[in-house]
DNA sequence: GCCAACGTTGGC
DNA sequence: GCCAACGTTGGC
């Protein structure tokens, strides 16, 4: 079992969407790093928190599962999809995606400055300065005590 | 909307 | 294979 963190913007996708859809193909990853993680290091049934970026409150907003292998996300293929690559080949595709499951929307939003302050996350990739990464790694430390924050209140 | 930090591209 | 220029991300 491992634990990731995904980034969303909620103006193109937010948690709600996913509630409303159930499970959703996480496509248009166009990172090397964030790729990887989903093609060699997912399994289906890793937990994954889901974080909205960009829209206030910045934050970790509820929690989803890995609902699939990855396989191949076919809007690079398709010309008239934001996330097309035309540089992609298709005998051999640049890039992948899992499905992700929605699982539960927290009672309230676990705030980026907040989780900033707290030295049990010293070191996640999250709160590191200028990390981008659109899909990072969360161990299970950071997992259980993120978890107690929810609960707790 | 600004801009720092980062990743990618492409000329050499 | 270096690295400057460019484009993007994402907190603020």
């Amino acid at each position: 079992m491992n634990y990731w963190l995904l980034k969303t913007e909620p103006n193109a996708f937010s948690l709600d969407d996913l509630k409303e859809a159930g499970v959703e193909p996480w496509d248009g990853i166009r990172n090397y790093q964030a790729r990887n993680i989903m093609r060699d290091e997912m399994s289906v049934g890793d937990k994954v928190f889901i974080y909205h970026s960009r829209i206030q409150p910045v934050g970790i907003v509820g929690e989803g599962r890995v609902a699939s292998e990855s396989y191949t996300d076919p809007t690079q293929f398709d010309p008239s999809e934001k996330y097309h690559d035309a540089k992609s080949d298709p005998a051999n595709p640049r890039w992948s995606l899992v499905d992700i499951e929605y699982v539960a929307t927290y009672p309230q939003v676990l705030l980026l400055t907040d989780l900033k302050k707290m030295p049990e996350l010293d070191g996640m990739v999250l709160t590191r300065k200028g990390s981008r990464l659109s899909i990072q790694p969360v161990t299970e430390q950071q997992w259980n005590f993120i978890q107690t924050l929810v609960a707790g209140s």
